[in-house]
Parts: C-alpha cells; sequence; structure tokens
DNA sequence: CTAAGTACAACGACAGACGTAGTAAAGATA
DNA sequence: TATCTTTACTACGTCTGTCGTTGTACTTAG
C-alpha cells in the first residue's frame, strides 16, 4: 500500500481528473481511487474532505446538492474551467516529475550497467 | 522547475542513490541533483541539511570529516547497509507509484491499468 | 433491535520543506 | 588591502498536506 505522504499534493489532482470524467460525490471518487489502483492507494476520509475544501477554495471545483429520494443526501461535486486548467497544469508537471526522479532514485537495469562499466575503467 | 514539495519525502532516497555510487558531501551532492537533472530540480540548502540529519537518525548514513589541505572542511557521507536496505524499498516503491499515479492523474491513453496487473507488483 | 455501510465535519498533531539569518574559511577581484 | 564570491554548514521558526480521533446522521441487512 502506497502511503498518501509518498504523493503528496497530487491527491487534488487525481479528485479533479476524475471529476473531468464527470459529476460525483465523496464515497464514489474515493472508490473509484481504490479500485484504478486495484487497492494500491487509498485516500483517507479526512485528507478527502480537506481537498475538496481547498479544491472548493482554489475555486477548482464548485458543490452542489444532490436530489436523492433515498438515502443521506449527498454534496455532489463539478469541476471548473480553473479545474480543468489546473489538472492539465499537474498532468503536464508529473510527465516531467517522473523523468526527474527516475534520474534520481537510480535502481534500474541499466544504470546498473553503466555504473559497473564506469566502476571497471 | 519541480518544486521539493511534489517530490516530498524521496529527498533521502536522491541522497542515498547518489551515496551508494560512492561518498560525498554537502555542496557535491547538491550540484550532482542538480545536473543529473538538467537543472530541473535543485535541492534547498535547510532542505539537505535537514535531510543528512534525519538519514544519521536513522542510521541510514555515517559522517567522517575530510583531510581537505585547503578550503573549508567538508563533512563526508557514506552509506550504511541499513541505507542500502532502505535505498532498494523505495526504489521498488517509486516503480509502484509511477504506475499508481499515472492511472489517477490521467491525461494518457489508458496503458497504465493494463501494466499494473501485467507487472505483478 | 443492532450492526454495518454511507456521508460528512471539526479539531489537533505531525513531519518534511523552506525562508531567513548567521557563522566561517578560502580564493578571486579591484 | 579590502571586499566580493564561493563553499560549507547550523539554528529557528513557519507553512501545508496528511492523518488520527471523534462525533453526527441516515439506511439497509440480518
Amino acid at each position: 500500500m502506497i502511503s498518501s505522504d509518498t504523493i503528496r499534493g497530487y491527491n487534488d489532482t487525481f479528485l479533479l481528473s476524475l471529476l473531468s470524467e464527470g459529476d460525483s460525490y465523496g464515497y464514489a471518487l474515493s472508490k473509484e481511487i481504490k479500485d484504478r489502483t486495484d487497492g494500491k492507494y487509498s485516500i483517507k476520509e479526512t485528507t478527502l474532505y480537506s481537498a475538496f475544501t481547498r479544491l472548493k477554495k482554489n475555486g477548482f471545483i464548485e458543490a452542489y446538492p444532490g436530489d436523492e429520494t433515498q438515502g443521506r443526501k449527498r454534496t455532489y461535486y463539478r469541476i471548473t474551467k480553473d479545474g480543468i486548467h489546473y489538472l492539465k497544469e499537474k498532468q503536464k508537471e508529473w510527465e516531467i516529475t517522473k523523468i526527474v526522479v527516475d534520474q534520481l532514485v537510480g535502481g534500474k537495469k541499466g544504470e546498473y550497467y553503466k555504473r559497473l562499466h564506469r566502476a571497471n575503467l
């Protein structure tokens, strides 16, 4: 199980990405994250709702009440234009981050080969 | 420029990875990180030295004084066996993290969900 | 009736990153 | 000679996302 701290700051992006596929609410988004990662990552409730608060404050999402006739009333969320813009920025950032971290964490086959070669010089 | 918060928690791993190639000291490691990422990421001084403190406390590195005949005396760092073990764990974690985040940030055509299953991680 | 699942909110604590400042020694420049 | 730049740290306080804990409330299954 990946810890949330490992991918700190990307929870907002995960939520925006899911909301970019359609409006949803807390519990459904939480389940979706767990399902899509095959249970390898899940967002904590407190993290989830504090993320909603932050995203609202930043104008990246809008909340509206659901019209459930049964069950407890849900709060639905809709991504805004600013949210879509932010999402795209973070998607680009992630692509760069992957490359940067790959170069620094090491541990890849190719890297070992190069190091071995260098050591033998 | 990638922010340190984006890759929070991986600074320790970066340092351990570099030290796994050979002993080094603060400034050299800082430069190496900047160079290897083509300037796309750099570690702040305070972050660097607080990382050293943490790594020492965890027994992942050992410090020893350099024997420079000129210039200010440096503190060199050497990775320990525990450090190597931790590094390998984090390298594995990173491979999983990449797949997990790829699946959730979106913006790419979904090859990754299949990869997650195929990778058997 | 009770337990489990759904759907949130409030509060405080923690840890890594970071801004600011200060210390110190050497070499380069004017 | 003076000072500016580079190297090499240490100390201290702040910020922010995450998370543990607790509480509330409504619904369905057994």
